[in-house]
DNA sequence: GATTTATTTCGTTAAATGGCGAAATATAGG
DNA sequence: CCTATATTTCGCCATTTAACGAAATAAATC
């Protein structure tokens, strides 16, 4: 059962949790905004972006000097069931309500460029 | 979100795991068949239950020196999906089917005594 | 009082976490 | 091409936290 301990022991740091949470309902989304919704600084989401992806949650990808998180296809029940979860129940959760409108915000005041691109092209907010 | 977290880091231990899917699918059982189980000393046996009691995770019932743990009702989504997957799914492992083997094995060789007494009385084997 | 079961305490060891600075990676400008 | 800048990650060390083993303690029974 190494594969679930590992996948709880993601989830039992609090910066972690919101970061996994803010992935489920937020999609992809660049290193430095992930930072300033949960107000830390940049290299400690990046370490715990890291334990993350050492468990299997998430995957990450290039776009010029940014680096995109998402959350990995699920593996299995459990790790889908907490994604479902993670998206639709604790969006209501305070603390996520208000990490989701400091990333908001984080990508209003600095938009990512490829983003920003996407955002001229297609008339939309892009995933960060 | 501090319950949250309370939960993951409860299950973020193998032996705290493995306790949990044994009373997820065998029900109320005593701590020395739990030991047993999972062929660990009765005092870390009992460490990890009171870990697992702190995160409101299990029930304990004192019934003469014998004290009886189960799981706690669900309090959520989250708490409920995780006993019904430990039930359901984690009962096909491996490792899960080795310990309870042994739980079967200790209960057989020693008994303990209120259930001894439940068997006789209704002919079925007790919770424990 | 002795025995059984379970929990707690203490000291040690291992692991996780955080902060700071440096190093990688990529872009932009001259 | 070289330098400057922006983003992210890594290395190192200090601090905190968690887990373990052995013995001591508690609670109930015989």
């Amino acid at each position: 059962m190494h594969k679930e301990v590992a996948l709880f022991k993601a989830l039992s740091d609090p910066t972690r949790l919101r970061l996994a949470v803010l992935l489920a309902i937020h999609g992809e989304t660049c290193v430095c905004h992930l930072a300033a919704a949960v107000n830390e600084p940049d290299f400690k989401v990046s370490r715990h972006l890291g334990v993350l992806r050492s468990a299997g949650m998430v995957e990450v990808r290039r776009d010029g000097t940014w680096m995109y998180y998402q959350l990995a296809e699920p593996r299995n029940d459990l790790e889908g069931f907490l994604q479902d979860c993670f998206r639709d129940r604790l969006i209501s959760h305070p603390k996520v309500r208000e990490d989701l409108d400091c990333l908001e915000s984080a990508a209003v005041a600095k938009p990512c460029k490829k983003i920003e691109s996407l955002d001229i092209r297609f008339n939309k907010r892009g995933p960060s």
